[in-house]
DNA sequence: AGCAAACTCCGGTGGAGAACCGGGATATAC
DNA sequence: GTATATCCCGGTTCTCCACCGGAGTTTGCT
């Protein structure tokens, strides 16, 4: 399980429109890349991607920017990751399976391993890592006092 | 999850000595690439790095080869692919760690998606990956009856 | 009307790793 | 001592990642 970049600073910046979404108001790509540390240029590719997948709605013109497309709650982990990381290739999936029947096994094997790994991406939702974040921020807070 | 050459090919290497365990003779490279269709020169790569996991022994001059360095039943898939996939860093696991709260908490949840792609590959064997193929091979003949 | 922000599409760079190929040194069975 | 194998060192091509930059278009607030 690799973390890519591509896949954090997308988690980050969602995070980051988590926190605003009550405001109803779009968040621009300057902003966002300025509190997360994020390049802007960068950031602006991963952002049109996960417009392309639904996952935010972006607002052109001024005082535009973006909103999550869905509530919170209602974005997984793994929606946001299979939507940045699974870009590439669709059209030959069965281009290498047939070479052996050993090759099939390891096939078999792995798919299960990332149906695994895809759980637990699957089961925490953005609403659940602000919430992580925000009692891992207490506890900080009391180990201060 | 992505499925790399690499350990496929060593995956498919490591069966192929294990079917031969019992003979308790050394396996050449080129017979594992040929039966395998491997190049050869990128499997003599993928094997060094599996003996100086200890996983094989190799034996060198003429009738010299590769033996599995335990049973095939001791030798789990995360092993292998641990040992192929992931040599590179140690020294600083910490550099990009400390960024953000937000970070970590992403980390932490990366962490425990790998440890269940882990457990999968950890409870299967190279002894198992053989017999799943064996009885699939099985199940083929029936349906040609 | 004008500005501010988005979008589109174009290009490039630097580095890392994957997937190879090749040569020469070294060890060992016969 | 020769044939046979591994070992070690190197290089190549390719793709992807992580960026940077510009030029032009669309949209909406004021």
């Amino acid at each position: 399980m690799e973390l890519s970049c591509k896949s954090e600073y997308a988690l980050l910046a969602l995070l980051e429109l988590a926190d605003h979404y009550s405001e109803h108001e779009p968040l621009q790509i300057r902003q966002i890349a300025a509190e997360q540390s994020i390049p802007d240029r960068y950031l602006e590719q991963l952002l049109a991607t996960l417009r392309r997948s639904g996952l935010v709605r972006s607002q052109r013109g001024a005082r535009g920017g973006y909103i999550l497309a869905r509530e919170p709650w209602k974005i997984t982990l793994l929606e946001v990751v299979s939507s940045i990381e699974g870009t590439d290739i669709q059209p030959s999936e069965l281009d290498r399976e047939a070479k052996s029947l050993e090759g099939l096994v390891i096939r078999e094997v792995w798919h299960e391993a990332g149906r695994a790994a895809d759980a637990v991406l699957q089961k925490y939702t953005l609403q659940d890592l602000a919430e992580k974040r925000n009692s891992r921020q207490q506890l900080d807070l009391m180990y201060y006092i």
